[in-house]
DNA sequence: TGCCCCGCTTGATGCTTGTCAAGCCCGCCC
DNA sequence: GGGCGGGCTTGACAAGCATCAAGCGGGGCA
């Protein structure tokens, strides 16, 4: 079962123990901290493509870890914007929500992604992120990752890369909201799940969902209703099996041909 | 006339002529040269923000300018990444497109903004760039600017800003295309536009489309039929004005009340 | 000057999806 | 153990918008 193997990667962790050197939050931090050096995430996450003096450097910078329960708010839109925050185990959710109420979930955030990059701009969260799992995420100073990008041109390059990165994953949601029906919606949101699920050493055909047919349909822009006749659709066209948040993709490739809708 | 004011705005600008300090692109570069702490777009541009000993540090740049033509291509997706792009005139339209030869709009750019920040993440151009009227960009080369930025947090963290504020842009894109009908997506675009115009010294009432039908509603995802009707639609709820491409917003204060749907 | 094409508007119709409602299942709490 | 509530499914219906089609008007070009 996956989370099984998640946890069994996620629970050794090399610590080092000097916890007062960076304020984190408010909230409470485990003090413990990380080593991208030798994190299972390495990979993944944002040591990735990095070379490995400068994985040196963001080994030094000594990441706290902050445990998050299932449905706990890790930031809120609004707050001061002080970290990004890289997810260790666990899957998250970003909302933003309108001046009337409305709100929207835009991103599923999981293993080795980075959230929290919308409050550069004006020094405030412009997303709210909830957990929906029990979760662990890295706690970055983003203006301490910046310093040390200072006269380091790969880190730079990360930090770069990282939000570049955030704005393709905006873009490929944007399309799918405008112009894509639901069947394709949700194909592609399946596809796309698979796709990292499988890049995390997962079952790339059979999963759980952590989302409420809700949340999936406020992140495709249509209600739960069309989410769930969607979903018995697919079952009923033998493309995949479901039983409440349990997936399983028979025909993957049917799903792609008939449905998946790439980027350039 | 609105177009006027941008010309004679526009037309004066000093220049520093060494052409061949760096290759520009393969397209037709006029052999000028910028300086940000000259130019009228200060306030508005990458420079917005920036102590005056930085704004000597883009100036050392020397930024080249570009004139595109109407309906010419800045730059198209699957295009190496080099430059990102600030416009000086005109106007131009940013689309993506699926593999199954869908496009869609997703931006429109006015002076002072900046283009092509999604080539940062695979170092290749993630959609095209297309002038909507004869235009005027600032041609910058993003590897100089990142190598400028570092040592420099001020530089740096105009970067940063500029990604995240791309990030923001999308966020409003995709909760209008996530929630909101066809009357609050077109008072929502009326609205940025007009707001956009008055922080350029434009009427905030008075304007002229630069884009057709079919490219608002390719950008709100919606069909130009039901662009054109809505646009009747607000007409005769008295809101405003329209003359095929030539709009005036009789109600401001109406259309905001009634539609606005602001972030947060 | 006249023609043609393109961009836009408007109407008629139908599909996709939202809305409302009912009912099921499962887990939780009293 | 029974009742309650939340998450999900399914059905009936309605609405919003897309689609198809026709017609208008202006700009460009012969």
């Amino acid at each position: 079962m996956p989370v099984a193997v998640l946890e069994a990667f996620t629970a050794p962790v090399h610590i080092a123990l000097r916890q007062q050197d960076i304020p984190l939050t408010s909230a409470p931090v485990v003090p413990l901290r990380v080593l991208c050096s030798s994190c299972h995430l390495r990979e993944l996450c944002v040591p990735c493509g990095v070379s490995s003096s400068d994985i040196q450097r963001l080994d030094d910078m000594k990441f706290g870890r902050r445990r998050v329960k299932m449905g706990q708010i890790l930031y809120r839109e609004g707050d001061r914007f002080q970290f990004i925050y890289a997810v260790r185990s666990g899957t998250f959710r970003s909302n933003l929500m309108l001046a009337d109420g409305r709100e929207q979930v835009n991103g599923f955030y999981m293993a080795g992604e980075v959230m929290g990059l919308d409050g550069v701009a004006n020094g405030v969260h412009a997303s709210s992120a909830t957990a929906l799992e029990d979760a662990e995420v890295c706690v970055i100073p983003y203006a301490h990752l910046t310093d040390m990008a200072m006269g380091n041109s790969g880190l730079q390059q990360v930090v770069g890369r990282l939000m570049s990165r955030e704005i393709l994953r905006e873009h490929s949601l944007m399309m799918l909201l405008g112009s894509m029906n639901a069947e394709e919606r949700l194909a592609a949101f399946l596809l796309n799940l698979s796709q990292r699920l499988k890049a995390r050493g997962y079952s790339a055909s059979e999963f759980h969902l952590r989302m409420s047919r809700a949340e999936i349909g406020s992140y495709l822009g249509m209600t739960l209703e069309t989410v769930s006749r969607t979903f018995s659709a697919f079952q009923q066209l033998r493309l995949l099996e479901v039983d409440k948040r349990h997936i399983r993709l028979i025909d993957l490739e049917g799903l792609r041909r008939a449905f998946e809708v790439r980027l350039h």
